[in-house]
DNA sequence: GCTTGTTAGTTACAAAAGCAACAAATACCG
DNA sequence: CGGTATTTGTTGCTTTTGTAACTAACAAGC
């Protein structure tokens, strides 16, 4: 491999992936923090309990693929801001049900709509085909 | 806007983008760090010296987006590791000239070939108009 | 040439993420 | 049963990042 023919740190595919992750997000990550306090991961268990209903953390590991040091924590913080509230299970006491509490559910009512626009909007500048090809390309990376 | 139909977290782009780019990422990742001890930051910063030539701290800034403080210690980390050497600008004293030292050019060297095949390997699954979409969508969204 | 403003880079402190050890409950298996 | 392994979730500690203040050098205008 040569490395004189050209080959430029944007023709990386990782790279030039994270720039575009780091940049989308930024905008939107504002919102949600200067509205609600939220971190990222935050707004991530918030989006799972309020577009699937109540699960237990194990299961928004799994989903959302974050490490589950950074899910408890999250819903502590969740918890805090009275966006949540935990119930243990009496079948199996390790488990305990995550669940949106009325106020949760209004802040993800807001949030995902929110988060649909600002994604239409970033689509917007895309053929319905480029659309379709990029959300595989991602997924197909992404091994979802 | 009806939160009745069907739109799943992986429908939202920046979402997707991130799973992409930190699964992608990760594999290269585990390379330079094993290898050689490097972090993410460190890494650009080699890979702009070595594909580019000498450049000032800030040019790298510019060029990989990258906060100076950033990349002020990771050009800290790269000269502990004797992988570059600084040369105060005479002209200027407020700026020094940064470029690979010997050590730093063969660990470029391995690193740039490991991340083209890693990134033809990467790309192998995907058909030339996919790659050419994806690339030009991930571009925009970057705004680079 | 003196004040004011700008630029390059570092450092100190605070926020967040990663990692490994831990406790508690349950499952498995002789 | 009784011991070992597994699963769920938390906590403590270390590493990394982000933010803001700072130093040093230069530039521009008066």
């Amino acid at each position: 491999m040569q490395h004189s023919d050209e080959y430029d740190l944007r023709d990386f595919t990782p790279y030039l992936l994270n720039l575009a992750a780091e940049t989308s997000s930024l905008a939107f990550q504002k919102i949600y923090r200067a509205k609600y306090g939220m971190l990222r991961t935050e707004w991530r268990v918030l989006f799972h309990l309020g577009r699937y209903g109540p699960m237990r953390a194990k299961t928004i590991c799994d989903r959302a693929r974050v490490h589950k040091t950074k899910v408890s924590r999250a819903v502590a913080a969740l918890e805090a801001k009275r966006f949540l509230a935990r119930q243990q299970d009496d079948e199996d006491r390790r488990q305990e049900t995550l669940r949106l509490t009325k106020r949760g559910d209004a802040v993800f009512a807001d949030l995902y709509d929110t988060a649909r626009s600002f994604d239409a909007q970033m689509m917007a500048e895309f053929t319905p085909d480029e659309r379709r090809i990029l959300r595989h390309c991602l997924s197909k990376i992404a091994g979802v």
